[in-house]
DNA sequence: TTGACGTATTCCCATATGGGTATACGATTG
DNA sequence: CAATCGTATACCCATATGGGAATACGTCAA
């Protein structure tokens, strides 16, 4: 097998930095292909082809207006991202120091009701 | 040019379904590669290359004990997963939708100063 | 030392990427 | 209708993937 196709889910799609910057782009709102072209200083088709993977993996929406192609975020998408990786924030996060220490206190105690039943 | 490196950063690492399976385990705790096999149900050396891989971008780390080696989470190096990804929450969390009604509430007024320049 | 164990590395292969370039297609304008 | 604009698609290519299988390597036991 070789690797997943970047259509085959949201993290895939996410991992290209071109797709990335699109998104970021199109969270100020709506642009046509020909905007994003110019902001990411890439070749045209490229850029609709990068459009084409997060549309296929529900990330963005299409909507025509005469011969421009209006593309426009959806954060949606990137929600099993989010959840997957947020549960590692305690890894650097502050807010989970306390935390923390509560459940050190925890397992401790745990652990010394262990040594009694001995 | 090809499709960037799974070694290139976190994004890319962590899109191998596998990948996160190993970190989701070693989130519980140190392990040994063949406690990792038998969960993950893959033969050894992709295991083995899997953690190569995580270790490279630095979102794993080993220690030798004897002929074992253990591997350790280290999520630090999900951080900027987390960071970019943080941002689209309002695309599907209700915390942001009282704040989206005051960020309405200053751009209308901002735009009121402006007519009134005219 | 020899053998067994735990792990890493090497080689093979089908697959699809992302950029470059050329071209096709639909909508609008003249 | 013809020309042009805005986008999408089709090709070509170098690259590296992830799994399978075989094997190399370091450590410990007898």
């Amino acid at each position: 097998m070789a690797r997943a196709a970047t259509t085959a889910d949201a993290f895939n799609a996410v991992a290209e930095p071109r797709r990335r910057q699109i998104l970021d782009a199109l969270a100020e709102g709506e642009r046509p292909v020909n905007e994003l072209v110019g902001l990411l200083g890439l070749a045209q088709p490229q850029v609709s082809k990068h459009l084409r993977v997060l549309r296929e993996v529900g990330a963005v929406d299409v909507r025509d207006e005469g011969r421009k192609r209006l593309y426009r975020l959806n954060g949606h998408a990137l929600k099993p991202i989010h959840d997957w990786v947020k549960n590692y924030e305690r890894s650097w996060s502050e807010r989970f120091d306390e935390l923390d220490v509560v459940l050190e206190d925890l397992k401790q105690k745990e652990q010394d009701d262990g040594d009694n039943d001995q």
